[in-house]
DNA sequence: CATTCGCTTGACAGCGCTGTGAAACGTCTC
DNA sequence: GAGACGTTTCACAGCGCTGTCAAGCGAATG
């Protein structure tokens, strides 16, 4: 950092200050500082003793106006506060940090194609070298049609016919998992709470669900819709049938409020009823009883998302679609049923 | 958006490129962006129609090179993960977006000094206009010190003594509400299940705490030092002596994982221990039982700072230290004792 | 000893935009 | 009809950096 009790302070230096006082000139210092392989140990030295002695920090927009490259890349996103966004976000900055980009978000202001065409534009102006965008919704995909063909973009958990590259946690590998799980354990059939009407992930779960049932020739039961909160997993459980034995969860924040109405009606996770929920947030292994429920990798999620828009970047060729596999994690919310 | 089916496209235009088109000079184009009231309405709306025509997009860096802003902001952030700051960033964004500004994240790799200061150094180099610190721990107290003094910084949730304009909610009022309420139940004295050393909100609210106890002449255990996880109350309720009866845990994760531990030695809450949390993430009105908890208004916390920064972006004067205070919800995790 | 070669360095232009001062163009006044 | 004035527009310079191409230099070659 600058010294604090520096004069007043003429002006931030700038690379002709540099190279004056190491007695080159700017491409010198500019080489030192780019590809410093190119230029003779001591200039080398003498430029940089110069940096430092002057503290000098390159002027950013000048380099982007003249490169083209800005360093930056941008994330579009849905409410970030939610978990795996949240999660997702995180790894793609670590990512981002690691190969020296900067990340810049826009959050979406509502669910609908505007308001991504929205962010993207917002990012664009800023020049960003490549956008992220999370937003599994069918809004997105809309919304992905009608991208400028020359940005670099990379779409996180969005649906199957996206044009661009993307990656996303397998929800219809993850569901059949949690569904075959309650089968195995001796329920009759499974009843699903799912996330809202759009959502990518949440029709995933549904599919994948739905599939296991039809395969094994069992009654499926109509989905009860929720938002994702705990509060309508526990508005939804209120209302469940009195014959259900295991219910699958579209998230866990949903099994959550489940669990509450469950209780509230007398019945026990997971001597009545078994309950399966999605995503394993870290606080899942301490719910009452701690619950069973499938993975989601964010983090590779992430990972992925940058190396691919990376790739995109570079211009180098790179896979069109990366699944990330899911694991189911039991624990003891689920029982055999009926119980031995 | 541009037209995607447009032949191999020549090249983005320019500002000169709408003013020849719109038989102006560049200057005047630059007008009509910036201050639309300067311009006769007959060339502004030519300009305006070139625009359009050519798809203009105005280039940043160019922007920036010349004013000297940027328009972006920059949060250093500690993980983006944890409930409160990924509620004060997604507030920050939204009043950023407000106002035509957006936001670059750092996230900090480790909780020190340096950590702090390369993640300001990563975005003053990409020319932010003024970054927020969202850094809750003694060690960012620290990296404050050694801030370029040019740069408009604004903290929160820091130390009273951090010499920047800062936000944080009132930990020590939260923590006296939280330990009010539970003596005011008729508990004889309220155990604490801290937050890691060296937070700063973990130790204002373990000061609001032992205020309180002190000043009642009551008893003061040893707080419990957890690390914010449930996992950690979960670890940290086990040991709990017999005789406790009230327990106010440093956060809404923490008090979940105690629940854990008290019903497995067969302690019911609120009948046997009253428990306080604090934040009030959204789900802990579905812990069983709904969780007493202090609420933090994250979204006013982010506001603030976003106003903080402009007002110090834009040379204003403003407030040193602005508190939010926090709420006291009150719901089924505590109780009378001994029950009446 | 003159010539060539490879490496290192420098001068200059230009990226796309905005601020400055001055010119151009009415409009109004005497 | 000339002068004064306010408004609108323009030409030019320059923000700080990098790419290009040419010059400088010592070493190697014939």
């Amino acid at each position: 950092m600058t010294d604090p009790d520096l004069p007043p302070r003429p002006k931030a230096a700038v690379m002709g200050d540099v190279a004056d006082l190491a007695g080159v000139s700017a491409m010198t210092v500019s080489r030192v500082l780019n590809s410093p392989e190119k230029v003779r140990p001591e200039t080398r030295d003498r430029v940089l003793q110069a940096v430092r002695a002057l503290g000098y920090r390159p002027n950013s927009a000048a380099r982007v106006l003249v490169t083209g490259k800005s360093g930056v890349l941008g994330v579009v996103s849905i409410d970030t506060t939610l978990y795996g966004p949240a999660s997702t976000l995180y790894a793609i900055e670590r990512a981002a940090r690691e190969h020296d980009y900067l990340v810049s978000i826009a959050s979406l202001s509502a669910l609908n194609r505007r308001s991504i065409e929205e962010g993207v534009e917002r990012l664009r102006q800023q020049s960003v070298d490549g956008i992220i965008i999370i937003a599994p919704h069918e809004s997105a995909t809309e919304g992905l049609r009608h991208l400028p063909p020359d940005l670099p973009v990379v779409d996180v958990g969005g649906g199957e016919d996206v044009h661009v590259p993307a990656t996303a946690v397998d929800q219809r590998a993850g569901a059949v998992r949690a569904t075959r799980h309650l089968l195995s354990l001796g329920h009759r059939t499974v009843w699903h709470i799912s996330g809202p009407p759009n959502w990518i992930d949440a029709s995933g779960r549904i599919d994948g669900w739905r599939a296991v049932l039809a395969a094994e020739g069992r009654e499926i039961p109509v989905p009860l819709v929720g938002d994702w909160s705990a509060h309508s997993g526990y508005e939804l459980g209120k209302r469940l049938p009195l014959e259900v034995t295991a219910i699958f969860a579209g998230n866990d924040q949903m099994a959550m409020g489940l669990f509450r109405a469950l209780r509230e009606s007398g019945r026990r996770v997971p001597e009545d009823v078994s309950v399966v929920g999605f995503d394993d947030m870290p606080e899942a292994a301490y719910f009452w009883p701690p619950l069973t429920t499938v993975r989601q990798n964010f983090g590779e999620v992430g990972r992925h998302a940058f190396a691919l828009l990376r790739d995109r970047i570079s211009g180098r060729e790179s896979e069109r679609r990366r699944l990330v596999e899911p694991e189911l994690v039991v624990r003891e919310s689920t029982a055999r049923y009926p119980a031995e």
